[in-house]
DNA sequence: CAGCTTGTCTTAAGCGCTTAAGAAAAAGCA
DNA sequence: TGCTTTTTCTTAAGCGCTTAAGACAAGCTG
C-alpha cells in the first residue's frame, strides 16, 4: 500500500476500487492516521487554505464595534463553502498589524479592513506576492477593492441636520494620528488622518457644512483615542463644553454617537430638544439606543460578502474587477430634530 | 550560496559572517524572494505557527458576545508574543466547527471555547493528537481547561433576588438542545442543556430557588434561539406573559438581561419597580444600560490570559494542570430592587 | 610545525504530502 | 487468440524549507 494510494483514499476516490478504499481507511483507524497532515498537504498543493484577515487594532477593540462583527461574519460565510478558514492578524500600534506577522502567515490571500494608509503589513503583502482583497481603505494597485460612499454618506448626515436649522456643529472623529490621542484637533489636520475611511467622512462633514456657509474653522473635531464607549463618552463631554457649545454633533461612527448621547444625558441635555447627535454605520445598537440614533446606514453583510466574492475570484486566478462602492443612506430617527432657538 | 546558508541568514544569523548575511539579503531583494515560505518553514520545523479557535456559532453571533471578543483578544495578546496567530474556526449548526474543518487546520494547538459537550470538533481534536484548551466547558481528558463559577456566581443571583423577597422567578436561557428554537422548556430538559456552562448557570439558579422553597415547576425557562438581543426581547416578551407574572428574571448573560429590560420597558413595566433583572458575564454593555444591570462579574480578561498561559504551556510540552476555576462576584446595580407586594 | 579548536559554508536527508507518469493486471474487441 | 484499451496500483519526483553532519580554511597552542 503506496503512500499515493492512501493520498488517492483520501483526495480522490475514482483513483482506486472502493475495496482497497475501505481498507485504507480501516488501516487508518487501525493505527491513528488522522488523514493527511495540512500542512504537508499544502506544501504539495500550494494552497494554504486559509484567509489572513489584517486588522488595525486589537481583537477586543475591533470587535466592540459591531460592524466589523458583520462584515468579518459575511465573509466567513461567503468563502467557507470552499474550504477557507481565516487567519486573523490583529493590529499593533502601526496602523495594522507587523510585517513579519504577515510575512509568516500561512495564507493564500490577504484582506485588509481599514488599516492605515501606510501600514507595513500592506508592503508585506505586496513583497510576498500575495492577492489583496481591500475594505474601506483607498485602492491599492492589483487589488481588490470593497469601500462605500463613506463622503456620501456623510455629507447626507450633515445635510440634514442643516436642513433641521442647525448652525453650530461639532465632530466627533476617530484615530487620526500614527499614536492613538484623545483631544482637540485642527479640521486640516483631521483631514489628513491615516485612515481613508475616517477622512472620506470627515471631508463629506466639512465640505457640506462649508457650502452652507459653516466655516471649517467654526466646527470643533475631537479625536477619540479609540472606538470604545468609555472614551466616546469622555471626548463628546468635552467637546460639549466648547464654546459656544454645539447644537449637533457628527459622529464618524454609531458607537461614538452612542456615547455622546449617554455624554449629553450626563451633562442635562436633551436629545433631540437640546443636541442632535448622528452616527454611521446603523449598526444594531442604533436601533436599540434611546433615544434610537438617526444614522447613515451601509450594508455591512453586503460588504462582507462582496469582499469574499471578490476573495474567491482572485483565489480563481482572476484579475480583481473594477472597484466596488456600496451605496448609503440616510436612517432619520429619534436622535435628530430641529435646532432649538 | 546553498539554500542552507539562505535559511541561516534569516533563522540564525550567528551561523554565518555578516558579509555573507548582507549579501543574502542583498540577493533577496533584488530577486524579490520575500523569505521563507511560511508552510514550507512549518513542515520543517513541525510548527503551524497557529492556534485554531473553535466556537459554537457563527462569527457574527459570536462577536456580538462581547465578553467572547474580550476573552479572545486577552488571549491573543498572550500567545502574540510567542508568534502565534488565532486561525478562526466558525461552528455550524452541530455545535462546534465541522470536524473536517478542524482535521484541515494548520494549527498546532486548539482552543475551544463554550462548545456542545458533544461537538465533533472535541472528537477531530483529539483524532489528531492535537493539544487543547478548554474554556468554559466540562473537562475532556488530557486537555488543559480553565472556567469560572459559573453555578456559584448563578447561586448568588438567585439569593440576591430571593432576598430581596421575590418569590415569582422567570429564567431567561441561552439555547439548550441540538437544534436552535425559541420557546418554553421544562426545567428537567434545560437542566440536559449541552452547553456545560448554561447547564451549570441554571442549576445555580434552580437549586438555589429550590432551597428557598420555590419549586422549579413554578419557574418558568425560556429558550432563547440565539444571544442576539432581538431574540432576548421577544424570548423575555412572552415569558413576561406567563401567569402569574414574575417579579424577577435571572438571564444567563447580560446580553439576554438587557433585551429583557427592552422587553418590560415595552410592557410598560418599571425597573426595578415593578420587574429585577439579573445578568450574567459583567460586559462593558451592563454599565451602560439604562438602569444599569446587576449582574455577575466574572474577570473575562484573566479567562483570556490564563486560556493564553495554558496554550503556551501545552505547546511547550508541558503537561495540562489541574483545571483552573476563577471567580466570580455579584455587583448589584440598579435593574434590581424589593418585590413589589 | 603538527595537532586542535574555531569559524564558515555546503551537502544531503527528511518533513508528509500530491501527482504525473509508468507498470501490471483486467477487460474489451475483432 | 492476439492486440488494444481501461482499470488499478506503484514509483519517483518535487513542494521549499530546516538542520545535523561534514568539509575546508584559518587561527591557536606548545
Amino acid at each position: 500500500m503506496s503512500s499515493a494510494t492512501v493520498s488517492n483514499a483520501y483526495n480522490r476516490p475514482d483513483q482506486l476500487s472502493a475495496a482497497l478504499r475501505e481498507e485504507v481507511m480501516r488501516a487508518a483507524k487501525r493505527i491513528g492516521y488522522a488523514g493527511p497532515h495540512p500542512v504537508a498537504r499544502s506544501l504539495a498543493t500550494k494552497r494554504a487554505g486559509a484567509i489572513a484577515f489584517m486588522l488595525d487594532t486589537g481583537l477586543s477593540a475591533a470587535f466592540s464595534d459591531p460592524a466589523l462583527s458583520i462584515t468579518l461574519d459575511a465573509l466567513a460565510a461567503e468563502v467557507d463553502g470552499e474550504g477557507h478558514a481565516l487567519l486573523l492578524l490583529p493590529g499593533g500600534d502601526d496602523g495594522g498589524p507587523k510585517a513579519e506577522r504577515v510575512l509568516a502567515a500561512q495564507a493564500d490571500l490577504a484582506v485588509a479592513y481599514s488599516l492605515a494608509d501606510d501600514a507595513p503589513a500592506l508592503r508585506a503583502v505586496g513583497d510576498r506576492g500575495l492577492p489583496l482583497v481591500i475594505i474601506d481603505q483607498p485602492a491599492v494597485t492589483g487589488a481588490a477593492r470593497v469601500t462605500i460612499d463613506d463622503k456620501g454618506g456623510a455629507a447626507a448626515a450633515a445635510q440634514h441636520l442643516l436642513d433641521l436649522g442647525h448652525r453650530r456643529f461639532g465632530i466627533l472623529s476617530a484615530q487620526c494620528l500614527s499614536q492613538p490621542r484623545g483631544g482637540p484637533m485642527p479640521v486640516e489636520q483631521a483631514m489628513r488622518s491615516r485612515f481613508g475611511d475616517n477622512r472620506d467622512r470627515l471631508a463629506g462633514y466639512v465640505e457640506t457644512l462649508a457650502a452652507a456657509g459653516v466655516r471649517a474653522e467654526d466646527v470643533p473635531v475631537w479625536e477619540t483615542s479609540g472606538l470604545s464607549r468609555d472614551q466616546a463618552v469622555d471626548a463628546a463631554t468635552r467637546l460639549l463644553g466648547t464654546d459656544p457649545a454645539p447644537t449637533a454633533l457628527l459622529c464618524v461612527s454609531d458607537e461614538l454617537a452612542i456615547g455622546a448621547m449617554t455624554a449629553a444625558r450626563r451633562r442635562g441635555l436633551g436629545i433631540p430638544g437640546d443636541l442632535s447627535v448622528v452616527g454611521f454605520d446603523d449598526t444594531p445598537p442604533a436601533r436599540w439606543s434611546e433615544p434610537a440614533l438617526t444614522t447613515i446606514r451601509q450594508d455591512l453583510v453586503a460588504k462582507g460578502r462582496t469582499a469574499g466574492e471578490l476573495s474567491l475570484r482572485l483565489l480563481a486566478g482572476r484579475k480583481p474587477p473594477p472597484p466596488v462602492t456600496l451605496p448609503v443612506e440616510l436612517v432619520i430617527r429619534a436622535s435628530t430634530g430641529p435646532a432649538p432657538r
